[in-house]
DNA sequence: GGCAATTACTTGGATGTCCAACTACTCGCA
DNA sequence: TGCGAGTAGTTGGACATCCAAGTAATTGCC
């Protein structure tokens, strides 16, 4: 099941071989899509019990952060940085567990609002006590590694001008 | 279009105002989330005009490694991390735009071998110097940084195996 | 030698993501 | 005040990923 050697370094002596270039680049790459399929992978497991997904996760909480437990579709979007339409399918699979429900805007009939249900908060809560237990997938990594990854991400995020 | 504020940073104070745990966890999860994230936009957007994505330029780059220039399907998932149908499917677009071929294994009729064409042989050189050009999406990120990254994700690829 | 267990790959179904196009509604400005 | 531009969401299509189940062929062990 687990290879034998480190496939990134493996990588990388076949790229030298080749004589291509941004080797350092394009092993920070794939360490960064291997490390993200490693977390997605542990976290989705945790949560598969409970009927969540992350990214349906994520967006429970978003709302859940609220004042008043509910926010329009669009600010979901933002704040949680995905496509419009992949609001609407995240919701929708929301709504059919009846964890969030959909109510039209006060002011702006184009608008929709996601609501959370008292089901949806009792879920996110009990789902952040699983995910805190293993660390949101960093279960073996300590908080200093954590950090260490945080603040090396910090140029390709601004960079993105996340900050 | 960029949000006023560092979102993973807001996060951060939502998780205390909740007495949340694991805040660092979730910090970096949802930092290497987000470097996926951009990575992997700014990489498509760079193959999209070539008809290619990454996935599938992952794949075409290692059939390009491999000695005789084909490979089992197997040894690709094994190699690229990712579940057999995942390979078929890609195997199916690849071939469907005829730069890989589908051949029969020459010793084990179960088994069928990817063979890299012309074509696509070609069309990997020059979806590699695009990359190369684009730092694999690092573009602003000097190697420094890179190697930081790589570094900093070695814990948690180590503690899933991977070396 | 032959049957059970394993392995290789494909297929169908569920999820998630994006883009492009469409509907409905709001806004701004002439 | 009314039309054109812009905004909010949804829908349909293309991709990618996984799991579960099915087919076919190889292996292992009695």
């Amino acid at each position: 099941m687990t290879p034998d050697v480190d496939l990134i370094e493996e990588a990388k002596r076949n790229w030298h071989a080749r004589r291509w270039g941004a080797v350092e680049a394009m092993a920070a790459a794939t360490s960064i899509s291997r490390a993200n399929q490693i977390l997605l992978g542990r976290i989705n497991d945790e949560l598969a019990p409970l009927g969540l997904t992350f990214s349906r996760y994520e967006a429970l909480v978003l709302i859940s952060f609220s004042r008043s437990g509910e926010l329009p579709m669009g600010k979901i979007g933002e704040r949680l940085q995905v496509h419009p339409a992949s609001v609407t399918n995240t919701i929708d699979r929301l709504e059919r567990d009846g964890l969030v429900e959909r109510r039209p805007h006060p002011t702006d009939r184009r608008g929709t609002l996601a609501a959370i249900t008292d089901t949806g908060r009792a879920l996110v809560e009990e789902a952040t006590e699983k995910l805190e237990r293993i660390r949101f997938g960093l279960d073996d990594v300590d908080d200093g590694d954590a950090v260490r990854v945080f603040d090396a991400l910090r140029p390709l995020r601004r960079s993105a001008g996340d900050l």
